[in-house]
DNA sequence: GTTCATTTGTGCGTATGTATA
DNA sequence: TTATACATACGCACAAATGAA
């Protein structure tokens, strides 16, 4: 069985990537010079290209070139003390989150449940972005009792900070009680959104967060772009 | 901006078997059918077919043809006692397991981190794979330090259960330690092993195993498929 | 066991659309 | 505006896997 014309250009990129000898930021040739080169079709240079934007080592933009990606997978640890910032800042990266959107909704079914709210209650919606090192990896929803929380997407925006927000609202400490997480491909808007090629798959992580003594304050729905993230948990009490 | 011809007939067949036109191991119209039902080239076709396949909704079979797939997602819950056979089966799903090799080897260097063994130490390395009613949801290699664990994976295949096996070997007890995870694409091998389509993604679960008191006895490294699994994790103590 | 039709997989050429600089 | 580079799309040919005759 020889092997297929599109895997051998896709491992040869994927080795030149690995060994250094392009490096990130690099431009590659586009699919032409590419297709000339290794004297195959264009077809089958852009299968390869494919393949190596659904793992995240390029980056492929319509109208501009191929790029080799130039940031490294981040580590996201799920744990009861769940923090963002602490989470990501340690590895050396800029984390920066950006309000999109804060409104004031009919709980949803699933957030109704999640927060032991009666169906039909007030939620606050505030949709957000996280970037590191300003490239989109995350943007997604999250719900608080708006009876509770009344202004909590603004207070967050204002104080910069999930943990100061709550202490604001009396709330000293809260931990991760649930989360689920499963993949899936990217809708075209979501793929727009993170910035990245529209085969690259996301990962939908669904989250509930309570005060120590267990009652449910929040719950949120993010997409992560599956290309530029891991996620770990540590099962312990910390 | 019209939306694309192989997005049109992706979201047909998407809302088909959604809505029940279309069941589980219905088999599909042939690509040549689909294209010429749509009018739309051959090529279109089998995007919208691959986009389908990566979600898991439908199996591409090469030789037989194309059909809705028929297993629901299953959704695994990782916890502090985490139990491949209790966690399963509670969803009406028949779960198999069987030993794929055993063998003795020196500890790679990750297993051996994660061990707390010197470099080089002997370890046992037992390769399984789990299926769901009969279809492979997941395959990798689970780790023992080879002194105190001589035999684990025989072991383990005549009692039929992880829990029993430690407990032959008195482990009355033992917790999941860690938990890591990322999503990347299949290599050629795994979607054959795993008998799906080679572009589905999967999910790579790393994993430490430990007695009550937080001695690691085992690390493994699970390929699962990302278009069969979920999962879920509670973070309290249970 | 072999042959054959069927169906999906790979590959190339070509044309045209769309985003970017 | 123009040139460049990636995106979509169609047609055709042949390879490889499957299953039935």
């Amino acid at each position: 069985m020889t092997r297929e014309n599109w895997t051998i250009i896709r491992d040869k990129i994927s080795d030149d990537i690995r060994s250094g000898r392009l490096s990130a930021g690099d431009q590659l040739p586009t699919e032409k010079q590419l297709a000339d080169r290794f004297e195959i079709g264009r077809h089958s240079v852009r299968r390869a290209l494919e393949a190596l934007a659904r793992d995240g080592k390029i980056s492929i933009e319509q109208g501009r070139g191929t790029f080799v990606a130039d940031a490294p997978r981040l580590t996201y640890q799920i744990g009861k003390r769940t923090r963002l910032r602490r989470n990501l800042i340690p590895q050396g990266v800029d984390v920066t989150s950006r309000l999109i959107s804060a409104n004031r909704v009919a709980a949803p079914y699933r957030v109704s449940q999640a927060l032991l709210l009666s169906s039909g209650a007030r939620v606050t919606e505030s949709r957000r972005i996280t970037l590191a090192n300003d490239l989109p990896v995350a943007f997604g929803c999250a719900y608080h009792c708006a009876e509770r929380f009344p202004d909590f997407a603004e207070r967050r925006d204002v104080l910069g900070s999930t943990t100061e927000t709550y202490r604001s609202f009396g709330v000293d400490d809260y931990v991760r009680q649930h989360t689920s997480l499963f993949a899936r491909s990217a809708k075209a808007e979501e793929a727009k959104t993170l910035k990245q090629h529209p085969d690259v798959p996301v990962l939908v992580v669904t989250a509930i967060d309570a005060t120590p003594d267990g009652t449910p304050i929040s719950t949120s729905r993010v997409i992560w772009s599956a290309a530029r993230v891991n996620f770990a948990t540590e099962h312990s009490d910390g």
